[in-house]
DNA sequence: CCCCGAACTGTGCACGTTCACAGAGTCGTC
DNA sequence: GACGACTCTGTGAACGTGCACAGTTCGGGG
């Protein structure tokens, strides 16, 4: 016969038990039953809080949960749902920016707080090579994850294509322009663009330019359609600098040869706050005082708007808003429920400091 | 009779299908063992690369995979297992400094390279209240990580009880003082503390003074203790402010306090980068010139460092390293290595810039 | 020729849960 | 008093995998 284990009450098991195992197993819905005196049934009913069981069976089960400190087992639970409970974060982005973009991180954070609110995890996955790109396709095709939030997706990226053939649930925080049907969550990048254009205008600057950056991505190719919008027939192109990223060093050098070609501008739409403080880095090599002698906005919101001086304003691009309505997508679709087919798109208040 | 599916061979099964299923299903092992003509214990040791599989065998299993798509299932394999192939990642930092440390996200990014490396997913969790803490706690002893990373742990931090209750493997970044014997990587905070200041000294600086901040984090605690060590008899207890955050308006906060107290210093030791940035810009309102009137340094090598005018001298923080330091920590727990019980500490070399 | 070990393969069970179904009891209604 | 509707409970069958174990084949040595 079998000794009981002087710490573990066996059950109806038929264990025999050797030694006394080194790690303490965890409790089983089984061994709860057993505590309880009913079966594993009506226990699972009470865990996943279904009705049809008596009041008397609901108290000594929690009592019986209680005591042996049972915790239900996700892999048991997952393998016959055939769901895993977690939703991937795919950022596409060089480590480098992930770093230097503020906005990442808020978007992070807000689909972190709604995903683990409805008790998915979240697990984040990096692209930054070729390699990588594989690695997270696998990943989404082994099952891993129930839904995808996809944040700064390119033009013609691959995980478009993947999460299409996948059929995954899935929410594209921005929307490259080759997305088709899938759902996104995004600002109006055009709309805000020419609003704060048309405030600086108002504030009565004449000759206004522009540092457009990132031009292969709907955001920066969006935030020059919208500066152009606002100028109407007043537009002109030499007054736009285009640069490639959105980093403080292409600010400052699009600011400088903007003040090469146009010695008198006295307005500067810059594409990201980033951006914007490279400007004013450039400006004030070149002796121009900010705002009075040059008014300059910025785009986002982010922390570089607070750090420069004078303060920026700028464009407030809601981050954690944008990865909490991501979450919210992604769940719907979980739940079954429709989505928007046009992707939704956030507020993005206009916030005036001091330098323009 | 079943009549047999269009796109699908059923094999030795007798499903009885009515209707074609809506989402198609995925290939399990053994429909792989079915097409190769196998059974599933040889399909099992060709997936996990075990010996014993006859050449012939193993070639028929891998076209079999190929056509199939199989990809094995994380779930049944988890279960049978006893575990769930993931690491959490603890981030015990209100939701506002998460976004600003730019070190957390470095850290993050190490521990998710080396984690992913190995075939592990990393899930973010976030204490921003009590509520998160149980939270965390509840789903630590869910057994749906095998390990922990743990970051900026405070003093008594519930996290460290939880830890050891459970006996989970972990790592935590940094070292809380009543850490016990868990194991942990970081920096030597006090002796990077001592050697900038040092340098600071070295380049003729006579009154030195710091701004300190978080005095109940060890790190706070310890760059302080490694101030006083470098100035030795020299140190006067009125050149020290100090301030609850490392932020840049606790900087600003606590350089002017410092100058109304000692208007003839010459060099300044902030706690961190963004302290530093704070205490700039109190010194620009002040009138002072940096580094000509006034040496600063700063802790952290951060996007700060560089974002500031101008730049920081400063102490570079490994973060990416911290993260991947921390993850082969628990990756080794995990394969049953020892690991050294007096934690691991980074090198952290001094980047000379131009503001001292 | 027999025996033994190595190389290889197949099979049953266990992991812990949910779900469909069957069965028991209670109450009200025709 | 039979019957249906409703409430509650227990049971067996999956879910897809790894592992221990039991076979089978093959080759070499005594």
């Amino acid at each position: 016969m079998p000794v009981s284990s002087p710490f573990r009450k066996i059950g109806g098991y038929s264990y025999q038990m050797v030694t006394v195992p080194a790690r303490r197993k965890r409790a089983t819905i089984h061994d709860v039953a057993v505590e309880a005196g009913v079966s594993r049934g009506t226990v699972s009913r009470v865990v996943n809080d279904e009705p049809y069981v008596s009041a008397q069976a609901r108290t000594a089960i929690e009592a019986a949960i209680e005591k042996v400190g049972y915790v239900p087992n996700n892999a048991a639970r997952n393998l016959v749902m055939q769901r895993s409970q977690a939703v991937g974060f795919v950022v596409h982005e060089p480590h480098s920016l992930f770093l230097d973009d503020p906005n990442i991180g808020g978007i992070l954070l807000g689909a972190n707080t709604v995903l683990s609110r409805a008790d998915y995890q979240m697990v984040s996955l990096v692209i930054d090579s070729q390699r990588d790109t594989d690695r997270v396709a696998r990943y989404l095709s082994g099952g891993f994850v129930d839904g995808v939030i996809i944040v700064s997706a390119r033009h013609e990226d691959p995980m478009i294509r993947v999460v299409e053939k996948l059929a995954l649930p899935a929410a594209f925080v921005g929307h490259p322009p080759d997305l088709r049907r899938l759902p996104f969550v995004g600002i109006d990048n055009r709309r805000s663009a020419r609003l704060i254009t048309e405030r600086l205008m108002q504030t009565g600057r004449e000759r206004i330019g522009m540092i457009a950056a990132a031009l292969d991505r709907d955001s920066g190719a969006d935030r020059l359609a919208g500066f152009t919008d606002a100028l109407g027939s007043r537009f002109d192109p030499n007054l736009v600098a285009r640069v490639p990223l959105y980093t403080y060093s292409d600010g400052a050098e699009g600011m400088r040869a903007l003040l090469a070609r146009e010695p008198d501008l006295d307005g500067v739409f810059a594409a990201s706050d980033a951006v914007a403080a490279g400007a004013l880095e450039a400006l004030r090599d070149a002796g121009r005082s900010v705002p009075g002698d040059i008014g300059v906005v910025g785009f986002d919101d982010s922390s570089w708007a607070l750090r420069t001086q004078p303060h920026l304003s700028t464009v407030h691009q809601p981050a954690f808003g944008l990865g909490a309505a991501a979450a919210e997508c992604v769940l719907g679709q979980l739940r079954g429920e429709d989505q928007p087919a046009d992707g939704i798109l956030l507020e993005t208040p206009i916030v005036w400091r001091d330098s323009a």
